[in-house]
DNA sequence: ATCAAGTACTCTATTTTGTCAAGCACTACA
DNA sequence: TGTAGTGCTTGACAAAATAGAGTACTTGAT
C-alpha cells in the first residue's frame, strides 16, 4: 500500500497543485505586486524586494504559460515591457486578501513568539 | 537610490512576512494538512504528499517556534508525537479556503493552457 | 522466537533549485 | 563622453531539498 506524489488514487486535487505554484519562491510576491497594477521587469524585481532577473525571469515565464500573466513588449530597442495580471490572475486578489487579513492579526505575535524562545 | 532587502524604509510589512513564510516548501501542505485534525509525524508527510523527514521536521520546528503548530509527545518509547494547530494556527484557514476557491475555479484552466503551448 | 513493518527522528551524500555577476544593445541625461 | 537606466540571457556557483541509511523500540503475524 504504497504512496508516490504522482498516486493517482490520492492526486488529482487543484488545490495541491496551486499550493505547489503559489508555494514557488517569489510568486506570492510577483502576485502582490501585479495586483497593485503592471510592471516592467526591473521594477518588478525591485518591487518584490530584491529577486534576482534570473529566478524573476523564470517565474514570470512560468506565470504567463499559465495564463495568469500577460507579458506585452511595448518596444523593443530601447527596451520596454509590461507585465500584468489576466483575469485569472486577477482573481488570486482573494489569497492575497486572506494572507493580509492573517498577517495582520497574527504575525506580529508571531514573531514575538518566536523571539521569546518557544522552542525552549 | 539602492534598495535592499533589509531596507527599513521599504519594509516592515507584516504581509511580506507571511509570504516568505507560507511559501516555504511544504508549509502551506501542513497546514491543510493539519487543519484537517491533528496528526503523527511520518503519517503527516504521507499527506502532505511525501516530503521527507529532514525538511519535514525542519518545518515543523518553525512553525512550532512561530506558535502556529503544537507538538506533544504522547510516548517516548513507542515513539508517538501529535502535531496540532495552535488557535493562531487555524486561523489559516482562511487561506487554504481561498486557495482551494480559486483552485476549483482556475486551476484546470491553467494547466490547459500551458499544456496548449501557450509559450509559442 | 523471529521476521516484517511501523513509530520519530537525525546524519551524510547527492540532486535540485535558486542566486550572483557579467554582458548585450540601446537611450536619456548631464 | 560617461554614467545610469531599460530587459533580458548565459554560465558559474551556493543554498536548499532529497534519498537513503541508521537508531531504538513496539506491535502483529507466523
Amino acid at each position: 500500500m504504497e504512496r508516490e506524489p504522482s498516486d493517482t488514487t490520492h492526486s488529482y486535487c487543484p488545490v495541491y497543485d496551486s499550493i505547489e505554484l503559489l508555494q514557488e519562491k517569489w510568486v506570492l510576491h510577483i502576485v502582490r505586486a501585479l495586483l497593485e497594477g503592471p510592471h516592467g521587469f526591473n521594477e518588478l524585481g525591485r518591487a518584490v524586494g530584491g529577486a534576482n532577473t534570473t529566478t524573476l525571469s523564470q517565474r514570470l515565464d512560468h506565470l504567463e504559460r499559465l495564463g495568469l500573466v500577460d507579458k506585452t513588449i511595448e518596444s523593443t530597442m530601447p527596451p520596454k515591457t509590461r507585465y500584468e495580471l489576466t483575469p485569472a490572475g486577477r482573481e488570486l486578489q482573494g489569497i492575497i486578501d486572506a494572507i493580509d487579513a492573517w498577517a495582520r492579526r497574527n504575525m506580529s505575535r508571531c514573531k514575538k513568539h518566536e523571539a521569546s524562545g518557544a522552542a525552549a
